[in-house]
DNA sequence: TTTAGGG
DNA sequence: CCCTAAA
């Protein structure tokens, strides 16, 4: 970029023009039109809760009322606060301030990263094995036109340890069975989970995107009696079955297609298979990457090993942990008895463990909604009393439901509610959190129609399995910020029990990057996502023990994760521009988290090199990953502006930008839409890194001063000003 | 291809 | 950043 002196433009004291600009163009109502479409488009939502099955008490747990309960979401879970009111400019840019609004929030859409791990995970012929590897998890599909509600039962399982339910609504279920799940181009990323936490009646915005819907509670008090309360609840805790057993096993990707070819042959006896192409899960990411990432491990038997040995570490840490917080929270509420009545019960059993492990993986994904008991009353009928309500039974209708935005609105999407995961606290000054269920984001899969219903459970158990596996990382939002000093406490922060919490949100970032998939036993060893728990339920200043963890920018996969979140949380650092500088950072932050696995890729690429490039092509309609801009090209920028104006991006990008090949003019003009909003807001509610006020106020002079030419010039078109010192 | 705006 | 209607 090209750095340059700052114009003065021969004028002081610009009064920025009150009156808007031109009017908008009528393509907005396109869009709108097309953006409903677009929901509709909404790939296979899945909703699913994951408990530790070892929390699960179902017989304890009340049934949920199937719910609808309406009120969810139908607002923005984020406040919006008037960011303009004081500044003058506000009048001017009408559009501009909607659109920065909307960046505020941004991180409700975009904060999904991708989660995915591209897997393939074949199944073997032999369905034992892969129970094995997936016996924690269990996964249903309900779709109400396919699958029947029963639920598959790992012979190895029993019904109450099942871990998670995964539901696709019923709308988007139907697409996904038949066949267009991979058209859905604009819905995209289902990166990131983010949860959040709603007081009372607020909703979130909507999100295309957002495909996690985590509810959480913050419950003031009283909850805490409820020892019936079962956390994790069971509700959702469908177990997984394997109906046909053995039956067909299904290759499974991330990211990839798996193919078929060998499934057919396995199961010859299944005639529905024939002629199917694939069963195709696949994790969508951003980036480009999203495919490379395949999982590694065509096999089953890798993909087993490696989550084993992740597992028993996970078993380890998680071992500790529950101890440490049994220990530390005796008076308790429920989630810590819950907590570790589990543990002890349970804990001793391997394969129960595991099943923890995942559970506790996931936990927090969304939090909806922070209430009192005593007001509850508005959203969720069954919500409202916290002990109650988790019918296995209904889970999964509860379950049922569509993460796209439309939908989600809906009322009656509550179905995940039935859902509970808390993590209260004991009562004195203690928060209540309570998480009631979250939403996987996107996850692809493709299957032929002509599949039986256990295939697709399958398909999608291991999807999610997958995502689960590749670690997650927590983050919190609070009031549509990040939080990022874990060092204060709940209270310094604002998240207090009595505090009305406008919008306490916390987000799972998947740790992995597209080569995580192989890296299970080291994400397993991720701190935070082992973690997550223990914060949840209690452990507010275990701040220390999540260390920040470093964003790796400029890479694909990672990058994505990055990405989705990063409206949400802000990198700690803005990348580089450069992609060498950008690599070479990415290896010294994160070289241990992401110690890649060459030789995974490699067999994952060998398995289906193929089909992933022509999946990408279609599922990808984003692509670009997110590239902050650094101070000094935003002063590039401010000063290209300063002499070209504002309608001139081309003029800009080549003359401040022509050597920075992945900024484009729409990039730059883009860039200038958020730095003139950036300036209108208050500098607390300026996020990433921050620019110079000096800057900014460059900024709000220029883009005030180019605006009143384009102004003039509509009037008065003859009139060429003077001022223009361009070129 | 660029612009301009909405998402 | 993405996606696109318009120009």
């Amino acid at each position: 970029m090209v750095a340059q002196n700052r114009i003065n433009y021969g004028f002081n004291g610009y009064q920025v023009p009150k009156k808007p600009r031109a009017a908008r163009s009528p393509r907005k109502r396109d869009t709108l039109q097309r953006s409903v479409e677009n929901d509709r488009m909404c790939a296979i939502d899945l909703l699913a809760t994951v408990a530790a099955g070892t929390l699960l008490q179902e017989k304890q747990n009340p049934i949920i009322p199937s719910d609808g309960s309406p009120k969810k979401d139908q607002h923005g879970f984020v406040k919006e606060e008037d960011e303009d009111a004081n500044t003058p400019f506000k009048a001017e840019l009408p559009n501009e301030a909607s659109c920065d609004k909307r960046l505020q929030h941004g991180f409700v859409k975009e904060a999904c990263a991708d989660a995915n791990k591209p897997l393939k995970a074949e199944l073997s012929d032999d369905g034992s094995s892969e129970k094995k590897c997936f016996s924690t998890l269990s996964s249903q599909v309900y779709d109400p036109n396919f699958c029947s509600k029963e639920n598959l039962h790992h012979p190895e399982i029993d019904g109450q340890s099942c871990i998670a339910s995964i539901v696709t609504s019923s709308s988007c279920s139907e697409r996904f069975v038949t066949d267009n799940m991979v058209d859905r181009k604009s819905h995209s990323e289902m990166k990131n989970i983010t949860s959040k936490v709603e007081l009372g009646s607020s909703g979130y915005p909507d999100c295309n995107d957002c495909n996690l819907d985590v509810h959480v509670s913050i419950v003031k008090d009283e909850v805490q009696n409820s020892e019936k309360v079962p956390i994790g609840t069971s509700v959702g805790m469908c177990c997984f079955e394997d109906p046909v057993d053995e039956k067909p096993q299904v290759p499974v990707n991330l990211g990839g297609n798996a193919k078929l070819s060998g499934y057919e042959d396995s199961t010859p006896h299944n005639s529905l298979f024939k002629g199917c192409d694939n069963v195709t899960v696949v994790g969508r990411d951003d980036d480009e990457n999203f495919s490379g990432c395949s999982h590694p491990s065509s096999k089953t038997k890798t993909f087993r090993s490696k989550t084993c040995i992740g597992d028993q570490r996970i078993r380890k840490r998680l071992a500790s942990k529950y101890r440490k917080v049994a220990r530390e929270s005796k008076h308790d509420t429920l989630s810590n008895n819950v907590v570790d009545r589990n543990f002890n019960t349970v804990y001793s059993n391997r394969k129960n463990s595991y099943k923890r492990q995942l559970s506790q993986m996931n936990i927090p994904f969304k939090k909806r909604k922070i209430f009192d008991c005593s007001s509850t009353s508005n959203s969720n009928g069954y919500i409202r009393n916290d002990n109650t309500y988790y019918s296995t039974k209904n889970d999964m209708n509860q379950g049922v439901s569509c993460s796209s935005a439309r939908i989600r609105k809906d009322p009656g999407m509550s179905s995940l509610e039935g859902y509970h995961r808390s993590a209260l606290r004991s009562r004195d000054s203690h928060v209540k959190l309570r998480i009631k269920s979250f939403r996987v984001p996107e996850l692809f899969i493709e299957i032929p129609e002509t599949a039986t219903v256990a295939s697709l459970k399958i398909a999608v158990m291991e999807a999610v399995t997958t995502l689960l596996r590749g670690g997650l990382r927590v983050g919190m939002i609070l009031n549509g910020k990040k939080l990022r000093d874990d060092s204060k406490t709940l209270l310094q922060t604002g998240i207090s029990h009595d505090n009305a919490l406008d919008a306490l949100g916390f987000t799972l970032e998947p740790n992995s990057s597209q080569s995580l998939p192989l890296t299970c036993a080291k994400d397993s060893l991720h701190v935070p996502s082992a973690d997550m728990p223990l914060s949840l339920i209690g452990q507010p200043s275990s701040p220390a023990v999540v260390r920040p963890i470093q964003r790796i920018q400029g890479f694909c996969d990672t990058e994505h994760q990055v990405t989705s979140l990063s409206n949400i949380v802000e990198s700690e650092h803005d990348s580089a521009p450069s992609p060498i500088s950008t690599i070479g950072e990415k290896r010294l932050t994160d070289s241990k988290e992401l110690v890649t696995i060459p030789e995974m890729d490699t067999e994952g690429l060998a398995v289906l090199p193929v089909e992933q490039k022509p999946k990408r092509t279609e599922m990808s309609q984003r692509r670009r990953i997110r590239r902050p801009f650094s101070v000094a090209e935003v002063e590039a920028l401010v000063e290209a502006v300063e002499r070209l104006g504002t309608g001139r991006w081309r003029d800009v990008k080549l003359r401040a930008f022509d050597d920075a090949k992945h900024r484009t003019y729409v990039d730059l003009k883009d860039k200038w839409k958020t730095l003139v909003h950036t300036a209108r807001i208050s500098p607390q509610q300026r996020r990433g890194e921050p620019v110079p006020q000096e800057l900014l106020d460059r900024v709000l002079t220029a883009h005030a001063y180019w605006s009143q030419q384009q102004q003039t010039k509509q009037h008065q078109l003859k009139h060429h000003p003077e001022t223009c010192l361009l070129l």
